[in-house]
DNA sequence: TAGATTGTTAATCGATTAACAATC
DNA sequence: TAGATTGTTAATCGATTAACAATC
């Protein structure tokens, strides 16, 4: 099955607008319907769907509870994902305690770091020494972690969880790291979506 | 002149990757050096340049000095950029407290929150009522603003900020918002990036 | 000069969109 | 039935890559 990093943002999208839908009352939705509470167009909607072998019915559209189970189901939201922080500084630390990924049936489950002054045990998330990441990562089997170290401890963090049995990175350090075999790294580089902002907004105001 | 967003952050990509290189000691640098540093192709690189008639030598490569001089023009970075936080919350206190923009010339000069138990005027990043958002816009002549707001504060928060002369947004919150005409939001949702992973990760494990 | 590298055009690749037969 | 919507194929669009003449 061949698909892109943005064919799985939309099916994200579709899931998220079919909540509201559904929310509103709805029980079905067209193509065109969901195309425009996501911003695309139909055809790319039933492409989607068709990539995924999910089906509608040929008149009637497309019932939201079953094709909100196959999307989770897709997305792997039919269970609870942890996930792990590692760096307790500011961006770590506001990820820790922000509330948004609980909605969406993910859950931080601790946050490592090497300062021993950051260490915390009784937190709602504990702040552990990144010593004992491993073992934590091979006992709770956690597959996915956000990185938020300094630049300079990006990638010794990044190979000593990967080692430990992490498979998927958010990276916030804003640079280019090797994923070791067999692990994904994203990242987001705040820097750059700043300045490629700043960019748009320039050009924007030159052709006015 | 059309250039796609992707275009835009291989410039930012380049231009970091020329720093480094000069650091090393570097004083030219050819396509080839520039596609292995930012992981791309040398005929990208290429490409990209003759997209903004940025020019090397037939056989030189390409002054560092001045092909950074000509990408930071490009990306607006010959002037010092003054962004704002909307949000005082756990990510807007923690970007506000970042260091990672100032070496990229991005200055966060206020934050702006609702609650005025989070206003603070002495702090480093002086935290202000949003009421004076738009005076303190017009005045300071703020262009470029990050939205770390509630979800449900997100849109109204947007056009307030809009209206008063903002024309290019970077949205944390999850949720999709009309950008007024004249502005530009570009999103980073955490939610998705996740999901994103996971599935990735969730695939690599089946096809294993 | 010979060899190497640029700059640009042409070819390829992949993703999006349009079209339309199937069908409810 | 007539009309509307899906599912899929074909056409289009745009971005990336390859190729190569120009040239240092």
């Amino acid at each position: 099955m061949i698909t892109n990093k943005n064919c799985i943002i939309r099916l994200s999208r579709y899931k998220n607008a079919l909540y509201r839908l559904q929310a509103l009352g709805f029980v079905k939705v067209f193509s065109d319907n969901l195309a425009d509470s996501v911003g695309g167009t139909a055809s790319q909607v039933r492409k989607d769907f068709s990539i995924f072998g999910i089906s509608g019915n040929k008149k009637g559209g497309y019932q939201i509870d079953s094709l909100l189970e196959k999307l989770n189901s897709i997305l792997g939201k039919d269970q609870l994902q942890k996930v792990l922080v590692v760096g307790a500084g500011h961006i770590g630390s506001a990820l820790m305690r922000y509330r948004g990924f609980e909605k969406e049936g993910i859950k931080i489950v601790a946050g490592f770091d090497i300062d021993p002054a950051k260490i915390n045990r009784s937190n709602p998330v504990p702040i552990l020494p990144l010593d004992e990441a491993k073992a934590f990562i091979k006992s709770n089997q956690i597959r996915i972690a956000i990185l938020a170290v300094p630049d300079i401890a990006a990638q010794s963090a990044l190979d000593l969880i990967c080692a430990a049995g992490i498979k998927g990175v958010l990276n916030f350090a804003p640079l280019r790291l090797k994923a070791p075999d067999g692990s994904i790294v994203n990242n987001v580089n705040l820097e750059i979506e700043l300045e490629n902002l700043i960019y748009f907004v320039n050009v924007a105001e030159k052709t006015k």
